[in-house]
Formats: C-alpha cells, structure tokens, sequence
DNA sequence: GTGATTAGTTATCAGCGAATAACAACCACG
DNA sequence: CGTGGTTGTTATTCGCTGATAACTAATCAC
C-alpha cells in the first residue's frame, strides 16, 4: 500500500480545514488534536509536529477564518460595494457556518493571551477592511456587526442555519424581522 | 476544627456562584470542576454530589445566568419599561461581565444537545421578557439583541470592560458609537 | 444523649489527551 | 546506488480530570 505524500504545505492546509471543522464543533478546548488529525487522515503526533502545539493550531485556523471571511467580503464589494452588497455575502457565510463560528469559540478562549491577542486583531482587520470597502460610518459599521455577531450565535445555537432545530414561536419572531436569507 | 456546614441547598447557590465565575474564564470544556470545587472552598468530588455531573452543574449555571439577567431587566423596566431602560441595566451586566460571557460559552457548547436546549431556551425566555417589558417590536428586539451580543463579545475580547487591553485605534472608533457606558 | 440524617472528606481509579522519541518509508540527485 | 532531507508512523509517557467508593463528622429529632 503505497501512501499518498504530500508536501508539508500541502498537509498545512488540509489540517487547517479539518481543524476548522472541528474546531468549530468543540470549540478550543473541547476539541482533541487527534479529532483534527483524524478528520484530516493523519496521525495525531503528526499534527503536533507541523504547528507545534494544539495552540498554534488554533492561532493558525483563527487567523484562515478570518482571511477567508476577508475575501469573501472583497468578492462580494467587487460587485456591489456596500453594507448590504456584504450583507448578502453573510449568507454563503452562514451556509458554511464553520468560518464564523471558530471566531466565536475565538472568543469566548480570548481569556488565553495569545488567543485574545489574534481575535482581537482579525477582528479589528474586518472592521476596517469593511470600512475600507463600503465607506461606512462608524454607526452604520458597528451595526452591521452587530447583526452579524446576533446571526453567528444563533447559527451557532442552531436557531438558524444548515442544521436548525425545530422552530418556537419566539424563534419565529427573530427570524422573521432578519434580511431574508432565502431570497435575492 | 470544627467546619462550618451550610445546608445542601445553600451549597448549591455558593457553587453555582463560583461556576459562574469559573465558567465564564475557561468555558464549559475549559474549565475542571476541581477549579469550581476550590473557588467554592470545597472538594471536587463533593460537586459531583451535588449536581451530578459537570454537565449539570453547567447547565445549572446557564440558568442561573439567563435568571440574573431577567431580574435585571425587570428591575430596569420598572423604572423605565424602554430598551434605553433596559439598555442601561446592560451597562451593570457588563461590570460583572460573567453573567453575558457564560451564555456566550453557552452558546458555543450548544453542539451538545443539552446544553443547546438550555441555551436556546434561556435566550428565548429573555427575548419574550423583553418585549413583554417593553413592548417592542420585533425589529426593535432584534436590534436590542444584536447590539448586546456585538458587546458581549468585545467584552469577552477585551475590547471592553474592567480589564480592557490598550485601545487600538479601530477599537476607539467602534467604542465612540456605543451608547454612551460611563455617562447617565 | 443517642440514633439517624445530612454535609462533607480523603483515597483512588480509569481514561483521555498533548507532547516526545524513535523509527520507517519515500524521493531527489550526483 | 547510496545518502541525505522530507514525510510520515508507532510506541510511549505523564499529567490531568471526572467520577466512584468508602469513610468521618456535624446536626437534628426526640
């Protein structure tokens, strides 16, 4: 049985997406090195060996959610350069709930230094690549976050999204006043 | 020596108090019961004793969060039954910021079906109390809601409250948007 | 006071999970 | 062909963590 090699770059970013899964699963904490290493077809020492540690591991699916989220948004300003031109972009987002949800698990671990020291920063680069794209005012800026913080924790909840639970009536209530994510 | 026994019940309100601190640091997975134990001046064991599981002893803690805030706001609306009203009682919660940031653990814990029952069912009850309190409309909620949750996690980011890192200039101008926090 | 109940402990375990070490296969290239 | 660098593995360790068991001590009812 001859093995598949890949180059160390190559294998750097398939664990980056396994990890980005599972991560956004079970959050930092709550998810293994071997989880990754599995979801990725590696051994778990292997995946220690490229990042180092479990840390750096995060560090580096933070900072590729946060470049991912980067690119849509210019994707999607590139044909209509406005809040509501990124608002729709929200929607593929969601869709793939992992890339906003690692950021939320980002978070809540922001008690470790290192940690808050790269959510805060991908934050802050979001914030002002938005502003940079849209020429929004700080208002209408912090808004769009905010809304967009509410969606992530309900997708993350699973009021919303791929994998919703059977809606409530006040479920209901919220989802009806969001920008219709069905429509165009 | 002789030690000084509470009752079962008094226990369970020092432990959760305690979790509630424990919690909102580490989150669900992050956090040992033995960390819960020793901030309560108890034995670990003797918290599995008490609620069964760590599991239950979250969960527990969750509930007592969405309590607190509840009380909050009903305090808040009898002087003001606004979301201006209710938004100043925000300003306390953000002191203490624990009973915000243990949700938000909460909500990225939802993965586990218990916790997600708990937690959806904690926000649904506060979104119904809030607009019973008072009588918002949907739209009005949702924006009440959003705008909590975009300060819930600068909270958790450090971006805001007691133990703020230094501003970055992005922050200062999201900062400069939020309904004034030190100013009545 | 004494027996039963309730509040708490110490001792211990079984399993997991990150990290290390040592080894093995693969490939390039002179 | 063989030698050195690169990609991977298996074996192993060691600390931690949730949970159980068995025991101790304060308090209550009468």
């Amino acid at each position: 049985m001859t093995r598949t090699r890949f180059t160390a770059q190559e294998r750097h970013g398939q664990l980056v997406t396994a990890a980005l899964q599972a991560f956004a699963l079970g959050g930092y904490a709550g998810t293994t090195t071997d989880q990754v290493a599995r979801l990725a077809g590696v051994s778990q020492p292997y995946v220690i060996r490229l990042f180092g540690s479990k840390q750096e591991l995060f560090l580096a699916t933070v900072r590729h959610a946060g470049d991912q989220i980067e690119m849509k948004w210019r994707a999607a300003a590139a044909e209509e350069p406005t809040l509501r031109g990124l608002g729709h972009a929200y929607k593929e987002l969601l869709a793939e709930r992992e890339l906003l949800i690692v950021l939320l698990h980002g978070f809540g671990a922001a008690e470790d230094p290192a940690i808050g020291e790269a959510v805060r920063s991908c934050y802050g680069n979001l914030y002002t690549v938005v502003r940079e794209l849209t020429g929004a005012t700080a208002e209408e800026a912090r808004d769009f976050f905010a809304m967009g913080m509410l969606i992530t924790v309900l997708g993350a909840m699973r009021v919303l999204g791929p994998d919703a639970v059977e809606p409530q009536p006040w479920m209901a209530d919220i989802l009806g006043t969001l920008p219709r994510p069905d429509t165009d």
